[in-house]
DNA sequence: CGGGCCGTTGACTCTTGTCAATCGCGGTGG
DNA sequence: CCACCGCGATTGACAAGAGTCAACGGCCCG
């Protein structure tokens, strides 16, 4: 499904840095282009990651073919932390991306290496899970126009601004809200018809009018 | 929505051991009787809990009250943790049950102390996050069919056994799957009359008789 | 023995999925 | 610079899976 990880000699560029705190902090940055496979659900897990830029997708298949997307990740973002040596889920790059690869650390070390690094990985993880926990509610409980609302209102708050930038394509969007891409389409169309959004002709970006519209939608 | 935690003196059976990790090990044991709430979405989170018996379910609800139980936790699961102050779900005994009761410490506290209960809660944490990835693939992209089947065998194999009793109420059920008490319970006959399962008089326990085809089914 | 609650079943509705056609942006090559 | 082309997105018509509403069944408990 993609190349093998071919991970080049770290650069040491702080090596007056305590080795523990170093091990942790210094990783190799990686360039991803559109669609480019990261790691494969069952890989092992040599390697944990942050975004640097552009937007990973992590997602589970099923034997058919049917896809999952649990979460996008977005600069900042830590993933593929993992309890035991293999990936859980796969990641590709849903747009131009890059990332900074981190040697893996067994949980046991992660929890006691003290640093703000270690800090920030424990926080990513429960973000993570309590990120996971609100989706199964979209999931399971809301409509195709209410998961298509809060998705819209989620990227717009990871980015901060209500004119956003769509990093991923229809079927990403999909995917990620358990829906089809044509049920996609007609409930964004359905919010703009609503003077909810408004979406430019290239149609990779939407704008977000009437906030508070939406939020009740969300529900 | 229930009473407010009323924490007894704990009891220190072990004065020996050093502080750290006496504080971490060291809870308080309370009783649930079904339906009996132990904290709520959004109350401060002073606690975290180990089930010893029975079942509780946590969840989340919207405003107009379709609800989304995320995970029910058995005997041994840790559940509860959290990154802010506040807990994101609520959860309820969903059978008589008794939890162990243990004072929250922030993530910091966790990762600096070491010894085993340390390593157990974050251990907990992975696996709650695991576990959710898989429930999004099922609540995203799996058919009525296919949901029960797989909560099935979920069930079965967390039990050790064949033959299930279901601590749980079909509308618990439904709400895990993402559906409602009646394609729950159209789903099982389902299920029965291709003779994968057995469902005895009271209704309130399942015996799966092929393992096989239910995996087949569970996709 | 009676009643309530949980679960099952049936008839019908409706949201969402499926299949198919068309649109139109954006890139390519003349 | 302009025509062509490919792919992602949109739209429409129809099908199907799951939800809704309502009635009934049968444990279980008083």
């Amino acid at each position: 499904m993609h190349a093998a990880l071919a991970v080049s000699p770290a650069l040491r560029p702080f090596p007056a840095v305590p080795v523990a705190l170093e091990m942790l902090a210094v990783g190799t940055t990686r360039a991803l282009s559109k669609d480019q496979g990261l790691f494969c659900e069952g890989d092992r897990a040599t390697h944990f990651y942050r975004v640097v830029k552009g937007t990973i997708r992590s997602f589970k298949v099923l034997s058919d073919g049917r896809r999952q997307i649990d979460a996008f990740y977005m600069p900042g973002d830590i993933f593929g932390v993992e309890a035991s040596d293999e990936h859980r889920f796969s990641a590709e790059a849903a747009s131009d991306a890059a990332v900074v690869a981190y040697r893996r650390r067994s949980l046991q070390s992660l929890a006691e290496a003290d640093g703000k690094f270690a800090q920030e990985v424990l926080s990513s993880m429960m973000l993570a899970l309590a990120r996971a926990q609100d989706h199964m509610l979209l999931l399971g409980r809301k409509s195709a126009l209410e998961k298509v609302a809060a998705f819209l209102l989620g990227m717009a708050e990871r980015i901060g601004d209500a004119a956003v930038e769509l990093p991923m394509t229809r079927m990403d969007i999909a995917d990620h809200l358990g829906l089809t891409i044509e049920t996609v389409s007609r409930s964004l169309t359905q919010l703009e018809r609503k003077g909810m959004i408004e979406i430019p002709a290239n149609r990779r970006s939407v704008a977000l009018c009437n906030f508070s519209a939406l939020r009740r939608l969300d529900a």
